[in-house]
RNA sequence: GCGCCCGUAGCUCAACCUGGAUAGAGCGUUGGCCUGCGGAGCCAAAGGCUACAGGUUCAAAUCCUGUCGGGCGCGCCA
């Protein structure tokens, strides 16, 4: 919010310089000085200005600061060597900080910016075939807190989640459970090559006798069916509750088999086709996709006459497009990566133009216990499950630990360190910035003090460093979700609160908030509530518990 | 071989897209801080030729080229 304000009046004082015609788009940073003494904010308008009118910074910001002063939002302006100019904000803008947030509470920072636009974001979206993984929960939490936002934000979010139903390898993971089936009727059937071989498959076959005794037990066509939708269902039921105790639910879970039940796949395929972009070669069906900035074409139809993973892909992104979705987000795993080339000249081929989709690849989770990596292996059916890492660490520190890097970095999982009880537990740190205020603001109830009174006080009391470095923090809650809108990176908002918790803390060992001062204590006391206001919708768009007591 | 990504403090990472001030955090290390709102906390210090070499620029961790080192992709798999 201080930024805003900054931008707008910098903004201002260009126009009124009136050197620049395009004043309205220029475009320019406010940012924080490399040290507090040189001031609250500053901005490198000067130098970029500079460059358009040939002038050196220092003269430009010399011409400028009357214009700047004018705006009357800083007690102090000073031009820095190289041209930077740097803001010491008046007391009374830090105050309407203090003011926003209280007043407008679980709204603060979050402007209706989606006006009611619907946007999708498909995640997780794991194979049936198997338990949800470690890399499955970054993804998860990634596109929740994402959905968490955009629908502060105004936006009409759906949360999607697209289940694998189709192909081969569900026909592998159905004879699977049908060979340990007959195995308990105590049948020699070995699990096929391609086959699954975890565990979870003998408890799927157990579930399906108790449901259908020895009805299955020749591998009909019929019965294969049965193992296969049974089967799917059962996965599908797993991961519905694995995700809900992780905090994380889908408003929609589609199918892959109802693209091709009800041909959308070949309707895709005709559309293509219309346009003049489909080839036959090898006895296969091509997408030319080369022509939309793919490395090279790719198949739809194998020569076998059975439909590629991508061809369902695309008519699954064209019924998103026709759902009328403003805007799709697809979150997917590193393993994906070679896949976003064809998927989004599928996009543009299709015509829907490449803001409409947007593809984001997280990469690599591993986990680490006492500091050793714990090994996975997929095959040796060798894993940890979300299933078990929440177990063991809760809900609240796997959540923030996933967000603990940016998309593009490889994540390290340290579980030791997710369940100390320590500060040097980033979740628990945040958490605790939370507990401390909450306990201020019940000891001030026991001391006979009305909260509802305190935002009376005269917030001019508010002078000490550490009370200005708080309010500042709190003033950029706004522009953090900006960015976060933009960059898509819910990494942003972790560390946010982590700044704002360390602030806080520092603040807390300095100074008391309770004392004898009475309209002291009630200025602090109004800090205190803006804090705690903003700590919690930090916490709530990550999906982590905000605990008064710990 | 072709293509993409990465190389920043002892460790794990930000900042790179959109070039700007003294390259920031956390952990670890060292040294301090509890008679009062929760010490699950705070403060301070040490620690960097941003892999290397060139180039562009008034200005480069950031943009360009090359070298070295690491990872990934290059299926009619999903």
């Amino acid at each position: 919010m201080l930024i805003g304000i900054l931008k707008k009046a910098v903004k201002e004082a260009i126009k009124r310089w009136g050197k620049i015609p395009h004043w309205e788009v220029f475009s320019f940073d406010i940012t924080v000085p490399p040290s507090e003494k040189l001031g609250d904010y500053a901005t490198n308008a000067a130098l970029l200005l500079a460059k358009e009118v040939g002038e050196t910074p220092q003269k430009v910001a010399e011409e400028l600061l009357p214009y700047l002063e004018q705006e009357g939002i800083a007690e102090r302006i000073e031009i820095a060597r190289g041209g930077f100019i740097n803001f010491f904000l008046k007391q009374e803008i830090l105050e309407k900080v203090i003011r926003a947030v209280n007043s407008q509470g679980d709204e603060y920072g979050f402007p209706n910016i989606g006006g009611g636009k619907r946007v999708q974001i498909e995640f997780v979206s794991a194979n049936p075939t198997g338990p949800l993984s470690v890399a499955h929960g970054r993804g998860a939490v990634i596109g929740d807190v994402l959905a968490n936002l955009f629908s502060r934000l105004g936006y009409e979010v759906s949360r999607e989640y697209y289940i694998n139903d189709y192909g081969s390898q569900i026909d592998a993971f159905a004879k699977s459970i049908y060979a340990r089936y007959a195995q308990l009727w105590g049948k020699d059937v070995p699990i096929p090559e391609d086959g699954y071989k975890g565990d979870y498959v003998k408890d799927l076959a157990v579930r399906i006798r108790e449901e259908l005794g020895d009805k299955l037990l020749d591998l009909s066509e019929e019965n294969l069916r049965v193992f296969k939708e049974r089967g799917v269902e059962l996965m599908v039921d797993s991961h519905k509750r694995t995700l809900e105790r992780f905090g994380v639910k889908f408003d929609n879970w589609f199918k892959e088999s109802s693209l091709h039940k009800a041909s959308q796949v070949q309707k895709t395929l005709e559309v293509l086709r219309d346009k003049g972009l489909i080839f036959e070669m090898d006895g296969a069906l091509w997408f030319r996709s080369t022509l939309f900035g793919d490395d090279k074409d790719r198949v739809l139809v194998r020569s076998d006459g059975t439909f590629t993973y991508f061809a369902a892909d695309l008519a699954y992104h064209r019924d998103k497009f026709e759902r009328g979705f403003a805007r799709v987000i697809d979150i997917w795993g590193p393993d994906h990566y070679g896949y976003v080339g064809r998927m989004m000249a599928g996009i543009r081929a299709l015509g829907y133009g490449e803001e409409w989709l947007r593809i984001l690849i997280f990469q690599v989770v591993r986990l680490v216990r006492e500091g050793e990596l714990i090994m996975m292996s997929k095959r040796e059916g060798e894993f940890v499950t979300l299933d078990e890492l929440v177990d063991e660490v809760g809900k609240d520190a796997a959540r923030f630990f996933y967000l603990l890097r940016t998309l593009d970095s490889p994540l390290d999982f340290d579980m030791t360190l997710a369940v100390k009880q320590a500060p040097e537990n980033p979740v628990y740190y945040v958490q605790y910035a939370h507990t401390r205020i909450h306990s201020i603001l019940r000891e001030a109830e026991k001391r006979g003090i009305e909260l509802e009174n305190v935002f009376s006080a005269n917030l001019e009391l508010l002078k000490e460093e550490k009370e200005k470095a708080l309010i500042k923090k709190l003033g950029e809650f706004p522009t953090l979700v900006g960015i976060t809108h933009s960059s898509l990176e819910p990494y942003n908002i972790v560390r946010y609160s982590l700044e704002l918790a360390k602030i806080f803390h520092n603040f807390y060992e300095m100074h008391r908030v309770i004392t004898d001062d009475e309209e002291l204590t009630n200025a602090r006391l109004q800090l205190m509530m803006a804090t705690i206001r903003v700590l919690r919708n930090c916490l709530s768009l990550l999906g982590v518990e905000a605990p008064e007591k710990m």
